[in-house]
DNA sequence: AAACACTGTTCGGCAATAGCGAACGAGGGA
DNA sequence: TCCCTCGTTCGCTATTGCCGAACAGTGTTT
């Protein structure tokens, strides 16, 4: 582990977190490093176009080759690729938007979301990051995870977002099983009051979990009658996505095993 | 400058560029560096998320924090958040796809994208990188930098996309002064054939350039009968975009400075 | 009005640390 | 089956990054 490196992660996570930039005074303290340190640390990542600094405040930012590097991460992402069309297809099936999100630590990302055949203005969540336990897509792929990477995500801390947040890690525990044996995950108003969510887990070619696609929407319309419709549309989506990543249904990656 | 993190974000740059990732001896070779070396920074990187290692070929490629960083930066950016409603406004006055770019380095860098009110299929653009002389929004902003700026731009090598686009200093030194007299800058199928670009830079409070914005679509409709009245609309929103930002008209500007 | 407190920044020396060469274990191709 | 190449680990050396102290500029308070 290199250090100095860390620590400049560090650094653009603290810019991150400040919407309005850091200074170096802060950005030093926030390390537990002295100032120099962080000053040189944020010049290099100036160099780098990573972090930019305001001419008048001289306060430090976000750099825009962040946002170059995080386009090129979803242009090298698969799951993102092959979901273009399945989401597109889901969403004008259903009528509603669709989400495609990775696990990123303890935090679901959105790497694809298409939006609602018939709708007003609606705002891009790419790039967005929600925590695994509030949404439909964490639950969906948490519930597949091997068993001692899901108690790890367990074990820690679970933020309540809105009043029907989950925080009890042994009620949580069982909706994920239930997620397991329905095969889709739901959500109903745990991140944001009103919205739901309905996702079911994608495989890639080993038969480990790569990510979620789902709905998402108002409760209305998402947990009214037609629920388990729309569960059907998700699932089935998810297993075609998951079949054009080269993952075979398990049973017929069991036969093969079996067979060779 | 600390060498192991100008290193590291060197390591970002080759990963973005290699589509399909690369090995640690890659890595090290690209950047001139022995092997233990690479993978040392690799690994920092690999726990901040910044890169992934794919599990069965060993091989590194960007990781999803960018993506979460790169969204941070859009949503702490002042000039994309103010934009957003002038680029809807812009796109249904005039019926065509609105782009608003910043410089970073000697590419312009997409950060809000405003889909043509009725359209097809389209592709959402923000994250991506053009180099700027083959683009309008570049030239709009290249064209009112400081001289040192726009000369030291000018200086560097201006590679061809396409047949149309200007590779010669000075002819593309001439159009920017075109660009300044008229107040907008144009660009025909220079980056891509077919495409064509209408763009107004937007400056800051401080009076300096802080982007662009303008208008992308096919050159039969952008630069046909009506580009004068385009060119006008564009214009007029870069104005009001300056506006936002906190930065007075010229003239007005002046007229403070003087009466303080 | 003047001293203050705060910012971002530069300099030099110490030692922690990052970098390298060599060796290891594993995987795939011939 | 052998061999080549890959990603990875280990320990030594001196390079390099880190810190304390001091500098210059601003906006604020007294």
């Amino acid at each position: 582990m290199v250090q100095s490196v860390a620590r400049a992660i560090e650094i653009l996570r603290v810019l991150g977190g400040a919407a309005r930039g850091a200074g170096v005074t802060e950005v030093a303290e926030r390390l537990g490093v002295a100032k120099p340190t962080a000053h040189a640390l944020l010049r290099t990542l100036e160099a780098g176009q990573l972090v930019a600094q305001d001419a008048e405040t001289g306060k430090y930012r976000l750099g825009p080759a962040l946002l170059e590097l995080g386009n090129a991460y979803l242009e090298t992402h698969e799951l993102r690729a092959r979901s273009v069309a399945w989401a597109d297809g889901l969403a004008s099936r259903t009528g509603e938007a669709v989400w495609v999100g990775v696990l990123s630590g303890d935090h679901v990302l959105v790497v694809h979301h298409a939006f609602r055949p018939e709708g007003a203005v609606q705002i891009l969540e790419v790039g967005a990051a929600v925590p695994w336990h509030t949404c439909a897509l964490g639950k969906a792929i948490v519930a597949v995870l091997p068993d001692p990477e899901r108690a790890a995500l367990l074990r820690a801390p679970l933020p309540a977002l809105t009043g029907a947040t989950l925080t009890d890690a042994a009620e949580l525990g069982e909706e994920l099983a239930s997620a397991r044996a329905t095969g889709y995950a739901v959500e109903d108003g745990e991140a944001a009051i009103g919205d739901a969510g309905l996702a079911a887990p994608v495989y890639d070619h080993t038969g480990a979990v790569a990510g979620a696609i789902g709905l998402v929407g108002p409760v209305e319309r998402l947990l009214g009658d037609n629920r388990s419709e729309l569960a059907v549309a998700v699932r089935e989506t998810a297993r075609h996505l998951s079949r054009d990543l080269g993952s075979g249904r398990p049973a017929a990656r069991g036969w093969i095993a079996a067979a060779s």
